[in-house]
DNA sequence: TGCCTTGAGATTGTATACAAGCATTTTCCA
DNA sequence: TGGAAAATGCTTGTATACAATCTCAAGGCA
């Protein structure tokens, strides 16, 4: 498939938003990585985004350098950007924080989370059950990020959100059929509402624990670009 | 004072490093910044950061987005880039995020700890005794990011090097006198070698508690550039 | 005298030109 | 025919030019 093709698909997404370019870009390509619709090892040509995107190659490298920073694209020298490939150690590394952070944290929500933070949650997770897998990954992205960000620690929530999003990319290269998240979200906010943190805890635990499992590490620990992905699930984005 | 003559300064110890200038320009900042010989408030134009540094101002803006990201920079549109002042409330964040990644990292720390490590540590306290009170600052960030590293978990120990970052820039806007970490390091080391974990977390948690009870949020919560410091006493770091 | 307006200077934002390095293909030789 | 070396084309790295915007100071008006 023609690069410059690919990417117009994502810059639909982007011109419509807001001013700043550079926040539009980088949502489109998060969205598009956490989405699986850019699987790890794509190369990412400036020319082919500035050209999608409307913008010179000036801004698209700003916007991948930051995303380089958050691991999310693998910068090389004169060899240019691609999804990140993350290896299994890199993936038990992100679980393990991930369940320190998010267990740390969970205490802090439960002391702090109101009927709206519920009520928004609610309605995430109502979104997941009626959305697309590919985008029912980024709404799991944005569950757990959301959950996390009432704990009011914008340094702790900014630190677990990028692990959020590179589990994105360690699923994509290791995970085995099923989604994100197996399980319901619908479940812990039922937790949530019995304000008593050991279930919510527990519960969480086991998602990650679950979520982990259900990954195998004996197969392509390299980067081998998952062109199925690539090239057959990117279709329905076009909504410009 | 001029600006280009200060920068060059800076620019001393980063060309007599290595080749990557990305690299050794970040670090020269970056010790710079640790150090408090670069106060919150102080502008950072990057046409003097590019003479001084021998570069273009595509290296410089390179290497200014990377320290904004890690929160150390802000940058303005139009107005260029800063040393970051961090508020009240962003110091208790960063605070609070550090006993809970430092409490829960030091379990990690006691379990994987060697006789090399606390050979490591040694000589980082060592070199704390007879340091100069900037670099006291600089090497006081060094032995908690070399402590937390023995965890082994790259995620972890890269979100907490950045909070250390940020403490020290904390301690420059809201400390009253004294550096950054008034109690001994060397305590700590007693305690690791014991191997006992609850006395290393407490003397942690009060060691957090100590420095953040030393600071003073009511005065001049804004961003004073603090002359002293900048014009004072960046004279010993004249070795080109 | 004090405040607002206006203009010049300086700094940043974006795009582009050119140089440097890599990848692929083509060609030559065994 | 297979392999290796060279050359061409493509991508990235760096620097610079120009436009947009801000800052600060000078001057005018109430």
């Amino acid at each position: 498939m023609n690069d410059t093709r690919q990417f117009h698909l994502l810059a639909g997404l982007a011109t419509g938003r807001d001013a700043r370019s550079d926040d539009a870009i980088y949502q489109a390509l998060w969205e598009a990585i956490v989405e699986h619709r850019l699987s790890p090892g794509a190369r990412l040509p400036e020319d082919a985004l500035a050209g999608a995107f409307g913008v010179s190659r000036t801004t698209v490298r700003r916007v991948l350098q930051r995303l380089a920073l958050e691991q999310l694209v693998t910068l090389r020298t004169h060899r240019g950007a691609q999804i990140t490939s993350p290896t299994p150690g890199e993936a038990r590394d992100v679980f393990r924080a991930r369940r320190v952070l998010e267990g740390a944290l969970l205490a802090e929500v439960m002391r702090y989370i109101t009927l709206e933070d519920v009520q928004a949650l609610k309605q995430i997770a109502e979104q997941e059950r009626h959305a697309s897998r590919e985008q029912a990954i980024r709404l799991s992205a944005r569950f757990h990020t959301r959950l996390m960000a009432i704990a009011g620690n914008a340094s702790l929530s900014d630190a677990l959100s990028q692990l959020i999003s590179r589990t994105s990319l360690i699923i994509a290269v290791y995970g085995r059929g099923q989604a994100g998240c197996p399980c319901e979200h619908q479940t812990l906010i039922e937790l949530l509402k019995a304000e008593a943190l050991a279930p919510v805890q527990h519960w969480m635990h086991q998602h990650l624990a679950d979520i982990e499992a259900s990954l195998d590490f004996t197969a392509s620990g390299d980067a081998l670009p998952d062109f199925e992905h690539l090239f057959g699930h990117h279709r329905e984005q076009n909504v410009s």
